[in-house]
DNA sequence: GTTAATCTTGACTAAATTACTCGGTCAACA
DNA sequence: TGTTGACCGAGTAATTTAGTCAAGATTAAC
């Protein structure tokens, strides 16, 4: 799970449909004046979200896109990963000629980024659009909804 | 908290300090060499660590780092932290003219990049050097280990 | 049909960041 | 005084980010 400004732009912009979403579709031209992203750009995330599933477009006058799902089944896990090609954390890809998967000693930290990646995922799969739209993100690190968590990427 | 290479290298480095330290100075070389990290960058790293007080240097021949503190006293985050200069995840930092915190509405998804800070804080602070070099990483995800989690930030 | 709005695609690019290299200086020890 | 290694700063190649630009495809309304 790779954590880029490019994930954060999605996350935003999808954020706005949702907010803004009344059944018809919204132009991403709309969209792209609100959260100050440039329209170009917003076109390239918008088709990487498109083939995700994570929204639909309609074409022609009148047109733009709408959410795939319903905002509580959006999580932002999903959008960050549509867009951001997953990084490989270690060096220890298969293939790789001096990965430590290879002959050489299998790196120290590998399992820690794998873990960290882990827990990464786990948090923001248990966030939904609906959650950010509606203000229901903070107050959880103080105590931490494990259940809520596991539950959440259980229900993968 | 800012999640990179460069961090990652930090770490490696640190846990192949921690692992190979017998109570004399490393030499960086013997570092460089087993991580497979140029010296010259390594240089620049452990710079930034012994600021942070990570990590002692003794000069001259036989000369090398020592850990700044006892493995399981030294936490992941940070090093992360010393050698990545924290990034504004939001374009919300106080004074940015356009940013959320100005005049125009505060971003809808400030609390969510907030709360992820905290959550991947939260983690690496609970991981330390010893853990890592013992291979006690694993196997949290499954069960998340909440209290443990929160006694560590808490007693930071 | 024509037109206009909008999505769709691909190539290209400026700026920033990363991951280094290089050349040297300083400190301690033999 | 020579060697070993930490220290320091400038420079740089490769990569990624965050876009721009220019064309086309699709559909709705006129």
């Amino acid at each position: 799970m790779r954590l880029s400004t490019k994930g954060r732009y999605a996350v935003m912009a999808l954020v706005d449909l949702a907010k803004h979403s009344r059944g018809e579709p919204i132009a991403l031209a709309e969209i792209a004046e609100r959260q100050e992203i440039s329209l170009s750009y917003l076109e390239q995330l918008f088709a990487k979200l498109r083939v995700a599933g994570l929204v639909k477009s309609v074409r022609g006058p009148g047109g733009g896109y709408l959410l795939g799902h319903a905002a509580q089944d959006t999580r932002i896990a999903d959008i960050i990963l549509a867009v951001d090609e997953p990084i490989r954390a270690t060096r220890c890809s298969p293939g790789a000629p001096t990965g430590c998967s290879g002959s050489k000693s299998r790196c120290l930290t590998h399992d820690l980024w794998e873990e960290l990646g882990n827990q990464i995922h786990l948090y923001l799969s248990s966030v939904s659009l609906a959650d950010v739209v509606e203000q229901r993100v903070l107050g959880r690190s103080g105590a931490l909804h494990c259940e809520q968590r596991a539950a959440a990427i259980a229900a993968q």
